[in-house]
DNA sequence: CTCATTTATGGAACCGGCTCCATCCAGTTG
DNA sequence: CAACTGGATGGAGCCGGTTCCATAAATGAG
């Protein structure tokens, strides 16, 4: 047993041991061919010898790429955050790349995390997960040459893995209609957040078109905002459900907020779906256990595919310019037991 | 409008072009004292001018440290894993340090996932959930003297969170036997994979240990083993619940059996808790959506200490060995709905 | 056996920062 | 006014790889 030199070995040890120059010790750490093979034994045994392993770092900065993917999400908190990411993990696994993972949860966070992406070399590509870039930040992000690709979030001068949120909003409406509903209410977010896509805008789009499809009128007592946060659609679920008109039927932006709302009727011993409709939209793993009803976005699809599209970006040359894909996944609905005819 | 370089700057472009050398640049850029004002700013002036932005990777090589804590973690798609590394993020979203996220999903990623961290210099620290890192792997992560902390795995010389699983075995049946059953199934795992933390074997013991205290014989057949998937808890859960004896309760070693077990009651016609009792494990957020009684234990928590104990490591000086810390986290039932006295 | 071509190889220069040390200079002191 | 002092500054050298080019060795042709 010999002592472990305190200090790790540098290629140059290598060289000097295997009594070879550095770039021969190079040429046999990246399987490059023209070494003898007298030449690579006697590197390999220096290497063995020496315990000696290549810094990633010298790699990086020499090579000028560092086989890191950065991941960018808001909320990494959320579900429907968490799919995703499995997504692109599911993807990078398969790949030599590693996932460098921004979480900007706190508001004042987001600003560093652009700033992070600045100089570009810190990562070979990115991947923003439901979350749009100020212009100049994309204009910083074209210059540096940093391939970038969205998810959950449009951009007309990026390429984008999307819905169509006003579809699913349309679906998720003409399924409780097509059940006989009439009293239609929607649970949605508040589009106040400016780096966060409007897809629940998207969604009450198509909520007022399915409804407007059906003549049936839209009552401004029935369209409500807050937030992501189950326990606040609880609380709007609640006021929507002492209404003197109480709706029959409840479409929720989102699963989670679907929650809020059948926790809400659980409180007020209100039956689903006998007597109230409830439906989501997501998917999130959740759902299926609760036996919610709800329009299903290919979410862990999401990720999967933005990696893809990252990682084809990764192969191009970077001259040839690629005009910005936009991927528009399917969404459908998945019925289960929170949703059936209207009392009558 | 400027047109920009192709190039971006560099250190030395600044220098140039604010008339001072690299030494006083670098100064300005990290903050030193000992530089006059007006050099400061015409520095400053280069700076903006140029658009200048230091380069992380040349930063990382330079000073032998990269501001990245590696978080290894096996099955990524699991709901505590995903729990964990939710607590690690929260604590590293404060700290300068970024997050590298590596899913060792398949089995073959393992041994490649340990050997990205030979020679240490791609991240300071290392967080591995779930995950008993084999002796070599130790040694060489303390001769490279890269801190790591362990979460949900136990080793001898890295510094560990972890709960006490024969206790939290043992406080489950307590609860089923306080409860009035005598006939209570286990549900556990196979303890086939050597990189897994035996948890589902300590469990086991604690179900023995609380059976064997209210004397209640142990039947070989009401202890089955299958793996974490609730589909082939599903199955074993069938099987137990078409036994000449059925059970009258039944403690998964996870939440996701638990939820198997009561998919399989749902198949068979059995009513929850009416009929049979189902007591879970770790506290999935799953787990109060649908009501299920669960041994809690501290997925976030555990994250979240790990990253801190880290933290601490990593402001430590490396010379003062710190001796290898056991944390132990508690654990408690939390009583929902799915337990309650035997039928009679 | 000599000359022309390949093929192997050594090593300086470079990737882009940081650091230490020598130098310079203004302000003190005697 | 010279010697001394300490803060400000420039820049070579280093972090640990890769690459390219000049050189050396091996092979082939005549």
């Amino acid at each position: 047993m010999e002592s472990l030199p305190k200090t790790p070995a540098k290629i140059g040890d290598v060289a000097a041991r295997a009594g070879v120059g550095v770039g021969t010790v190079s040429r046999v750490l990246n399987g490059r061919a023209n070494v003898r093979p007298l030449t690579r034994a006697k590197v390999l045994e220096a290497i063995e010898a020496l315990q000696y392993r290549p810094s990633p770092v010298a790699r990086n900065l020499s090579l000028r790429r560092t086989h890191v993917i950065g991941v960018v999400v808001p909320f990494f908190t959320s579900h429907s955050a968490v799919e995703r990411v499995r997504g692109v993990a599911s993807v990078l696994a398969q790949s030599p790349y590693d996932l460098m993972l921004f979480d900007i949860e706190a508001e004042e966070r987001r600003e560093h995390a652009f700033r992070i992406f600045d100089r570009g070399d810190r990562s070979d590509g990115l991947l923003l997960l439901s979350l749009v870039p100020p212009d100049d930040e994309v204009d910083r992000l074209r210059s540096a040459r940093l391939p970038c690709v969205l998810v959950d979030a449009p951009h007309p001068n990026l390429p984008s893995i999307l819905i169509d949120d006003v579809r699913g909003g349309e679906l998720a409406t003409s399924h409780l209609i097509e059940l006989g509903h009439r009293l239609i209410a929607f649970v949605g977010d508040k589009p106040s957040d400016p780096f966060r896509f409007a897809s629940s805008r998207d969604r009450t789009l198509g909520y007022e078109r399915a409804l407007a499809q059906a003549g049936i009128e839209r009552r401004e007592e029935y369209v409500r905002e807050g937030t992501q946060s189950h326990l606040v659609a609880r609380g709007i679920a609640i006021d929507l459900l002492r209404l003197p008109q109480r709706p029959t039927a409840v479409f929720a932006a989102s699963d989670v907020q679907a929650l809020g709302v059948l926790e809400a009727a659980r409180i007020l011993g209100i039956r689903v779906p006998e007597e109230l409709s409830v439906i989501g939209f997501d998917d999130v793993e959740v759902a299926a256990l609760v036996g919610l009803t709800t329009v299903r976005q290919p979410l862990f699809e999401s990720g999967r595919r933005g990696a893809e599209l990252l990682l084809e970006l990764l192969g191009e040359n970077p001259d040839d310019r690629i005009e910005p894909v936009i991927e528009q996944l399917p969404v459908e609905v998945v019925i289960r037991s929170t949703t059936a005819a209207p009392p009558r």
